[in-house]
DNA sequence: GAATGCATGTCGTGC
DNA sequence: GCACGACGTGCATTC
């Protein structure tokens, strides 16, 4: 890994165009190619970057650009595509490099999987006589996060999501068209199942006729620490 | 902007729980207290990361770290949520600080904005006798991004995307519903229009009788340059 | 301040 | 390799 701290302009051409005016700023260069142009501010997201697999040339500025205060000019190609990031660099004010070595990556917990196992434990979180019939219950538009059967033995798709809007709804709703016209299913109610449902997507999937269940993931956990205890 | 490269290890927990074994790794604390934390690869996604407004606290470590190796405990908590990012530091292997001062900020040219007024300003694209109506034509459930009419004068609702996907249909679709229902501008088509359309939204777009369009914004860029070298 | 939609989204996963 | 869905999505804009 490579940091270099400069004061430089910025253009990318690829999929837009971007301009970044003179000012100094952190160009990071890693192992694979890939550069990032960091302000000292913003969040997490470069200014502009190039995304791995790339290859960075260092040229000598032309006649036009020494002129403008050009020292050094780098190309920062896309193996892939046809991005390009140009830095223009007019002063190079510091420099270092490091061997970092291969990262053993994160590990995480509390996504969606986690939340989709923990409701799939509790069922009856959506009411009394809820039975599981499997999770990932695959159609052929994609699968169904949670497939249970309710008290009356009727059918029920479940749709899982952290937060939920209204993207949520459409998927839902074109899963319980296609399950509806499984004569061994239908008819298939839907549930739909966030830990936070937004006001849109509520109303449109009252509309559908489609229920809305706002779980509590601390909770759920919770219950799952006491159970595991228990057993 | 303070650069650091230490073997460290690294936890989160907030929104959801990750961690970070230990290894060498590039410690990025910005002005506004927030902090990266990146690998030798990857794409411009830090491995973690804590966004701003935050506190970095410098702590020694307890007994029990200090055994483990650890030198130094980083703290950092964000100002708004209860998200935390604790960085054990094992060994500090290099340390530097620099002054960026502000960012001028990056200037974009091609994204859908852009797409949007050049389709509204070369409407005809869409084909003979094409007239605009207005561009992010308001209804209830969002703007419509063109409303449009065509040679027979009938209305003509334009969902415009960069990239098209099923996504862009559906919301389209929530549209014509819409617009259908209003008697002054009943019946309305859709045009689905995009630099590039995945054939699963073609599919549905066809399927609800939806036409596709896809664009070509350097084309539309050219004849803009050439109607504005005109006049 | 909440909500909504775009993003050079990126990233994993299944086919 | 392509397509789809999650993401600690982030982020600007609008109401």
């Amino acid at each position: 890994m490579r940091l270099v701290i400069a004061h430089c302009s910025v253009d990318y051409v690829g999929r837009l165009k971007a301009h970044l005016p003179l000012a100094t700023r952190l160009l990071l260069v890693k192992a694979d190619g890939s550069v990032l142009v960091h302000s000292d501010g913003g969040s997490y997201k470069p200014l502009n970057w190039m995304s791995p697999p790339a290859t960075l040339r260092v040229s000598s500025p032309d006649e036009v650009d020494l002129e403008l205060g050009v020292v050094e000019q780098w190309t920062v190609q896309s193996a892939k595509t046809d991005d390009r990031l140009i830095i223009n660099i007019h002063d190079k004010i510091s420099e270092s490099s490091h061997d970092l070595g291969v990262d053993p990556g994160l590990i995480k917990d509390g996504v969606e999987a986690d939340l989709q196992r923990l409701l799939a434990e509790q069922i009856e979180t959506l009411g009394q006589g809820y039975s599981l019939i499997r999770r990932e219950y695959f159609t052929a538009i994609g699968p169904v996060d949670i497939l249970a059967r309710d008290a009356d033995g009727a059918t029920v798709a479940i749709e899982l999501k952290r937060r939920g809007d209204i993207d949520g709804v459409e998927q839902l709703t074109r899963y319980l068209e296609l399950l509806n016209r499984d004569p061994l299913l239908a008819p298939v109610r839907g549930i739909f199942a966030a830990q936070q449902i937004k006001p849109q997507a509520k109303v449109l999937a009252n509309d559908r006729g489609i229920d809305c269940v706002t779980l509590d993931y601390d909770a759920m956990r919770g219950v799952d620490d006491i159970e595991s205890r228990l057993f």
